[in-house]
DNA sequence: CGGGGAATTGAGGCTTCTCAAGCTTAGTGG
DNA sequence: CCACTAAGCTTGAGAAGCCTCAATTCCCCG
C-alpha cells in the first residue's frame, strides 16, 4: 500500500547516506550492524537518566522518546527517535545519560559501528547537529506556538525526518503514536489535541486515519517560524563583527 | 556589596575547572585568552542562523541568548549564555550556526583555546553535555510547568549555573534581564511574568530588587521535576536489558 | 526637571484544562 | 459467532490560566 516502508536496514542507511558520503565499506558495516537488531517492547525504558551508557545505538525500526517524568505524574516527551536516528554516547569522560529513553512503540535497535572512518564520523556529527536543531525547534514550538501551530509544525518536522530515512511519502507517513503521546510531546492534553486535530481536518490541513497521516499543501496557512535578525525587533540591532 | 563578582577571567576558569581537572598550562592558556576579550553591545546579533561559524567562543562577561524570531514578531529565547559558557563550533564538516545568538546585555567574549590537550578537551565536552541538559530542562519547563513553576525552576537553574562560574552567592545572583526578556524565554507575556513574580514575592519564594535575585528556601513548595522510570506511569514498564 | 524604558495595574476575553461520560475499535474467550 | 473487555477516541460543560489592550506609575539618567 505504501511504498515508503522499505526493509529495516534501509532507514539507517538512507539517513546516514543523506548526511554524508559513505564508502562502500562503511555502507557494508552499517548493513551488517542492522542485520541482528535487538528488540525492545513498547513502554520499556531503554536507558535511565543518570545511568552509565554503553555505546551508541541506531534505531532500526519503531519510535522511541526521550522522556522526563515529574514526581506528580506529569510527563514531557523531550524528543523523538525514529528509524535512522542515532542515540549517541556522550563524548564525555563520564558517559552518563541525561534523560530516560522509552520505547513508544515496539522497536528494534542495533549498536552503531565505531566511528573510525571519515564518512561515518561525519555522518554521526551531522546527525548530532540535526538532533540539536530538533531540540531548538521543539523549544520554539512549546514556547511560542498555539496548539494548532504546534501540531502542524510537529507534523511537518516528522514528515521531513522520516523522508530522510526513506520512511515517508511526499506528503504522508505512518504515525504510530496515540493522541495522548502526542499531547505529552506538545505540552497539551489529549482532549485538546483531539479537538485541534478535528479543526485541522475541517480546514483540510491534514488527514489521519489508520495510523497514516497525510499532509495537504492547501488549507489554512499556519505560522512559519523564520529566524531573522534582531534588527526587526522593536529596539533593533545589527549583526556585528566582533570588535575589541 | 556582593562578593560573587570576581574578575572577568575567573568565570571561565572557575567553570571549566569545575568541569574537569586542568593543568597549569591549560589554566594559563585560558587566562591568556580572556585577557583581550571582544566587546559586544546589548541587542547585537553575534551569529546569524545559517551563517558559517568562525571557531568556538567563551563568554567572559554579560548574558547572551540563542534566539528564534518568528515572521510575525514573536520571539523565543531558546537558551541563555552566561559567563563561563562556551559557544562551540559544530564538530561538523559544515560548521553552520543553527540559531541566532543575540547579546541580551553588553557582553565580552573571547576565542576559546584550541582543544589539543586532554583537560581542556574534556572540559569542553562536559560543557557541551551540560548545555544539552539545559535544553532538555527548558523543554520540560515549557511543556509541562505552570508560569509560577517555570519562573521558579528557571531561577534555580540560573543560580546553579552562575554558581559554577563563581558568579552567584549561596542564594542570590545578579539578574540583568528585563521581565519582557524573561517572558520571551519562558513562553509567557511580560504582564503575566510580572503578576507571577508578585505572587512569588508574596509567597516569600524570592526577592528581586535592583537587578539582584534572592531565592529563599522556605515558602510555597513548587513542583520538582524528578526523572523517574516509566514504571510509575499508568501502563507501567520496566527497564530492560536489550534482547535479541 | 524631563524623557524613556521598564514595571505595574485593571478589565475583559480567549485558549486550554479538568472532569466526566459515551462511543468505537480490536482483540479474547466462551 | 457473539458478548466482553480494554484502550483509544470523541463530546460536553464549566473553570482556570494566561493573554490582550490600555493606562498609569516608577525609576534611572541626562
Amino acid at each position: 500500500m505504501f511504498n515508503h516502508t522499505p526493509t529495516a536496514e534501509a532507514a539507517v542507511l538512507s539517513r546516514l547516506s543523506a548526511l554524508s558520503s559513505l564508502s562502500e565499506d562503511e555502507r557494508r558495516a552499517l548493513r551488517l550492524a542492522t542485520e541482528l537488531p535487538h528488540r525492545v517492547a513498547a513502554c520499556r525504558d531503554l536507558v535511565q537518566a543518570g545511568q552509565r551508557t554503553s555505546g551508541s545505538l541506531m534505531v532500526v525500526d519503531g519510535w522511541l522518546g526521550r522522556v522526563k517524568l515529574f514526581s506528580d505524574g506529569r510527563r514531557q516527551i523531550l524528543s523523538f527517535l525514529v528509524p535512522g536516528d542515532i542515540i549517541q554516547e556522550a563524548r564525555n569522560a563520564q558517559p552518563i545519560a541525561v534523560s530516560t529513553i522509552t520505547a513508544l512503540t515496539d522497536a528494534m535497535l542495533c549498536p552503531a559501528p565505531a566511528t573510525d572512518t571519515e564518512g561515518l564520523c561525519e555522518a554521526y556529527a551531522a546527525s548530532a547537529a540535526l538532533d540539536e536543531a530538533h531540540l531548538l525547534r521543539q523549544i520554539a514550538r512549546l514556547g511560542r506556538m498555539s496548539a494548532y501551530e504546534r501540531i502542524h509544525d510537529w507534523m511537518l518536522e516528522m514528515r521531513e525526518r522520516l523522508l530522510l530515512a526513506g520512511r515517508a511519502g511526499a506528503d504522508d507517513f505512518v504515525m504510530p503514536l496515540t493522541q495522548e503521546t502526542l499531547a505529552d510531546a506538545l505540552g497539551l492534553t489529549s482532549v485538546h489535541v483531539n479537538r485541534t486535530l478535528q479543526a485541522m481536518r475541517r480546514d483540510g490541513v491534514l488527514e489521519w486515519r489508520g495510523g497514516v497521516v497525510r499532509l495537504k499543501q492547501h488549507g489554512k496557512p499556519v505560522a512559519d517560524p523564520v529566524a531573522r535578525t534582531a534588527a526587526e525587533r522593536p529596539r533593533g540591532a545589527q549583526a556585528v563583527a566582533l570588535t575589541r
